[in-house]
DNA sequence: AAAAACCCTGTAGTGACTTCAGAGTCAATA
DNA sequence: TATTGACTCTGAAGTCACTACAGGGTTTTT
């Protein structure tokens, strides 16, 4: 199959088919006589594998590890499951970030009511304060 | 104060301070005889109001308009309401997919005993399955 | 025969930095 | 005084995972 099929068949532009030749992801396959690149069954399913990985956020350096171990199957499993440690982990650490980052952007967005100059917005307020690391003074609770 | 102070004072990287004047977040500063950047406080405090809009993972472009709205106190709210706004509605579509990717880790993670080779390994049989397009043995209900 | 659609290589751009090479300046020490 | 070490300067290149050209060649369709 020709480039465009694989593009088709997988959902992966040619560039980045191209590109994942290029860093070794997938090996070089032949080509046609005109110089086209023609590829086989084996590549349209390692190319599903490392969609698959990016799907679940990974790393192309540590894809590369995971067919490494889809290559060597008498190694270790360890490894992998070390390797789906850290990508958990790294997974983990965002998604609290994100939680925190949710929660200060909706409050920010509650110090405006609309109809007014950026002079007097709660959210530049707010901005500047938070910079000098000081509370907004709605944050205060009324004793 | 000098770079190095001024690197103190925020927690903001030397080389990030240059970058954001080369890109025009922060006005380049007096320098003295030797040719040393010289800050004042009006641009600590411009460099924590943009660590602060970059800790709510806002793109420089959109901190370059913050910074516009700080700068034209007359200028309508309603465009600072609509780019916290964009922010947020970003935000959360990162938020969901990482819940998602933090969901399919784990129930990767699960499918990995100890202690054997990676071709018996369920995370691998899993990764291949899932890059098939065909659903592990282990997610089908047990009748 | 002409046009559209496909393919090739190689380079450069993205965002928000980080790192490096190579050089100059300043305070404190041997 | 010489020299170390800490600080600063500029400009270029590297990072990641693509994406978008530019400038050609080939195949298929009209
Ligand atoms: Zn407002
Ligand atoms: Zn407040
Ligand atoms: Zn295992
Ligand atoms: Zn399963």
């Amino acid at each position: 199959m020709r480039i465009g099929e694989l593009c088709q068949a997988t959902g992966v532009g040619i560039e980045t088919i191209r590109y994942y030749e290029k860093e070794g992801l997938i090996p070089a396959p032949a080509r046609t006589d005109n110089g086209y690149r023609n590829y086989g069954s084996a590549h349209l399913e390692r190319l599903s594998f490392i969609r698959h990985c990016r799907a679940l956020d990974m790393p192309l350096a540590e894809i590369k590890r995971m067919l490494g171990f889809v290559a060597h199957p008498d190694a270790d499993c360890g490894d992998i499951n070390r390797l789906i440690d850290e990508q958990l982990a790294r997974v983990r650490v965002r998604l609290k970030s994100m939680r925190a980052l949710e929660k200060q952007l909706s409050q920010l967005r509650a110090h405006c009511g609309a109809g007014h100059t950026a002079a007097e917005c709660g959210i530049l307020h707010e901005l500047v304060a938070a910079a000098q690391g000081e509370a907004c003074a709605c944050h205060t609770k009324a004793p």
